[in-house]
DNA sequence: ACATTATAAATA
DNA sequence: ATTTATAATGTG
């Protein structure tokens, strides 16, 4: 009845594969043949050598089907990772990212490639239980907390830590619930230099703990990666964490979720913290943001009902609290004269002070090491600030801007020394109004000399900045004194309130507190500012109150999403314009274009204010992956 | 006529 | 990103 058809096709196994290549054209997937010896290696999310334009290169497989090829297909080389780096439902999060994020889908996918090491699939190793919850139950709703990680599913939760709390110790329990669930958990904390506390203590409670921040080797993370993948328990990192594999995932943590750390600034500019909720919205996890002084988007999402609030009772965090002084900053000194007064009695008796000097940008003085003179203006003889990064030396005052000398202009020595102005000068002035005191000044450069580490023990006085205040770091004081409050609370920035706060609160934090001795001591033009004031009593909810009124007034996040667009020089105008339109035509608000001064060369830059960054990222995407790539355009979505 | 270099197009 | 075909420019 039926003619056989002699020459049917037979129906073969096709993958779809994304290339490892960060380019616009490459923003799609290529079929390629399974070879029967690979059938049972290549899965979705497998990481695989593949023939690409007369070369070898790395991609990950998005998608497996039978059936017969609309064209000649080449075949997978191999399997380069011995589990699969991206499979579904992590697959989703890595697509999500490269949409929002507008990020090709290549480099989107690089994210969940280990370092390039040949390592060895190991097996799951048991899962060792965690300590038994105590910390956490000291919180109202810590219960609740516990709750929703054994019963699973996705939520989200904020748990606003008690100043002085082994946030480290916490953390283990909340992970102990999950595991002890049969769930795995990731651990995001914030990327800093000297290490975190919070992953060590991790790495006592659980010694499988699988690695991944940047201080580990690379050969060590990609093994963590590989026992991820297979299903080890626990893994701890900093942002890249939050993509980490993960099988049976039920917790992901953020530690601080309020550190700039968590926005990564090359593309993919992902926001660790957002792909956090993504993930566990997709994989049924809850995703817990542990912090004294959590972002605003976290605390307004608490103090709406969405998702859960667990924080410490207000007679806790009082009692956790420093004697905190709020004084009139002079206008001739540095040290008002109750701040001197302090200062004196501590030293008197033995005690250690720690003073804050705010950082005046990353410019610093170039001084000559012989004889002490600093670099003057050629044209008008004011100090010049120097540039490390441009090498070159501007004065504030003319503008002159140019090469720095050779040798000193005064005594002919060779050798300068580029040092924090501020802190400097400051350093000198404390170590002279007190001879008998032991000065030490506390600055990355400082830090960072080849001498090791200061003895960070044996000082009186520290003299410090902003950024010098590494946790890991401090010694125990028994009185801290803020100089200039008012250069964190004034600076340009929707955030500058925010980072006062959370800035203050660090302070709060290492003098310690009052029933130790603790006292903090904050000199400001604006004593009634709301981010002095919720240190004063101690009230995170007092701030957070406050800065969401004017957030919403102002309609800054978490109200609206923003994204930025900046443009190389004032010649790509018109490519700005374009955009411009497009995210007008989305129902976005365009603030700008506003010219800004980035290392020598002025960017044009838009702000847009958008209900839902998605849906206009979403518009701005084949409009990016069209420009030619001449066009130096950068989108960043979720700035900080 | 043929080597060298810039440019665009394709990558399964 | 890298290769490859194609056009453009240069050289004896």
């Amino acid at each position: 009845l039926q003619p056989t058809h002699a020459e049917e096709p037979p129906e073969i196994r096709i993958a779809s594969v994304i290339p490892l290549i960060p380019a616009w054209r490459i923003d799609k997937t290529f079929d390629y043949v399974v070879p029967e010896r690979l059938a049972s290696d290549v899965v979705v999310g497998a990481l695989v050598r593949i023939p690409f334009g007369g070369r070898r290169v790395r991609g990950v497989v998005t998608e497996l089907a039978e059936g017969v090829p609309g064209r000649e297909l080449a075949a997978i080389a191999k399997v380069v990772f011995p589990a699969p780096v991206a499979p579904p439902p992590q697959n989703r999060v890595l697509e999500w990212i490269a949409e929002r994020y507008l990020a090709p889908r290549g480099r989107a996918y690089q994210l969940a490639v280990p370092p390039r090491v040949r390592v060895q699939p190991s097996p799951p190793p048991s899962p060792v239980a965690g300590p038994p919850p105590e910390r956490v139950l000291a919180y109202e709703n810590g219960d609740d907390l516990l709750d929703a990680i054994a019963s699973g599913g996705a939520a989200r939760w904020c748990v606003q830590s008690v100043q002085g709390e082994d946030r480290g110790a916490l953390i283990a329990e909340l992970a102990g619930a999950a595991i002890a669930a049969g769930g795995t958990v990731l651990v995001a904390v914030p990327e800093v230099r000297y290490g975190s506390t919070v992953i060590e203590r991790l790495a006592a409670h659980w010694p499988q703990l699988a690695r991944l921040d940047s201080s580990t080797p690379g050969i060590e993370r990609a093994g963590a990666w590989v026992r991820l993948a297979c299903g080890a328990p626990i893994g701890a990192g900093g942002r890249a964490a939050v993509i980490a594999p993960a099988l049976n995932l039920r917790l992901i943590v953020i530690d601080e979720d309020h550190h700039p750390t968590y926005k990564e600034e090359r593309s993919p500019r992902y926001d660790a913290r957002r792909v956090a909720l993504e993930r566990g919205r997709i994989a049924g996890a809850v995703c817990v943001f542990v912090g004294a002084t959590p972002s605003v988007e976290v605390g307004h999402a608490a103090l709406i009902g969405d998702g859960g609030w667990a924080r410490p009772s207000r007679a806790l965090a009082r009692e956790r609290r420093p004697i905190v002084e709020v004084v009139e900053a002079p206008s001739d000194r540095t040290l008002s004269h109750e701040l001197h007064e302090r200062v004196r009695e501590v030293v008197k008796q033995g005690g250690r002070v720690a003073l804050l000097a705010p950082r005046r940008g990353f410019s610093r003085a170039l001084w000559c090491a012989a004889c002490r003179r600093s670099v003057r203006c050629p044209a008008c003889e004011a100090g010049v600030f120097f540039d490390r990064t441009a090498h070159r030396v501007r004065c504030p005052r003319c503008g002159y801007e140019g090469v720095p000398p050779d040798r000193c202009p005064d005594c002919g020595a060779i050798q300068w020394r580029y040092i924090g102005a501020g802190s400097e000068r400051l350093a000198d002035q404390i170590a002279s109004t007190w001879p008998r005191a032991r000065v030490l000044r506390m600055d990355p450069e400082v830090l960072d000399g080849r001498a090791g580490k200061p003895d960070i023990e044996n000082a009186d006085i520290y003299v410090t900045t902003w950024v010098g205040t590494k946790p890991a770091l401090r010694p125990d004081v028994s009185l801290v004194g803020v100089l200039d409050a008012d250069a964190l609370i004034r600076r340009p920035d929707f955030r500058s309130g925010e980072r006062a706060f959370q800035a203050l609160a660090e302070m709060s934090e290492w003098a310690g507190p009052a029933s130790d001795g603790g006292r903090l001591m904050i000199q400001t033009a604006e004593p009634r500012h709301h981010a002095v004031q919720a240190i004063v009593r101690a009230d995170y909810r007092f701030f957070l109150e406050r800065e969401v009124k004017l957030r919403q007034e102002l309609d800054y996040p978490p109200f609206s999403e923003l994204i930025k667009i900046s443009v190389h020089g004032s010649d790509q105008r018109d490519t700005l314009d374009r955009l411009v339109a497009v995210c007008r035509e989305a129902n976005a608000r365009v603030l700008g274009p506003i010219t800004v001064r980035g290392r020598g060369e002025i960017n044009l830059q838009v702000l847009c204010k958008c209900r839902d960054a998605g849906t206009v990222a979403a518009a701005l995407r084949p409009h990016i992956a069209a420009l030619p790539s001449s066009s130096r355009v950068a989108v960043d979505v979720d700035p900080r």
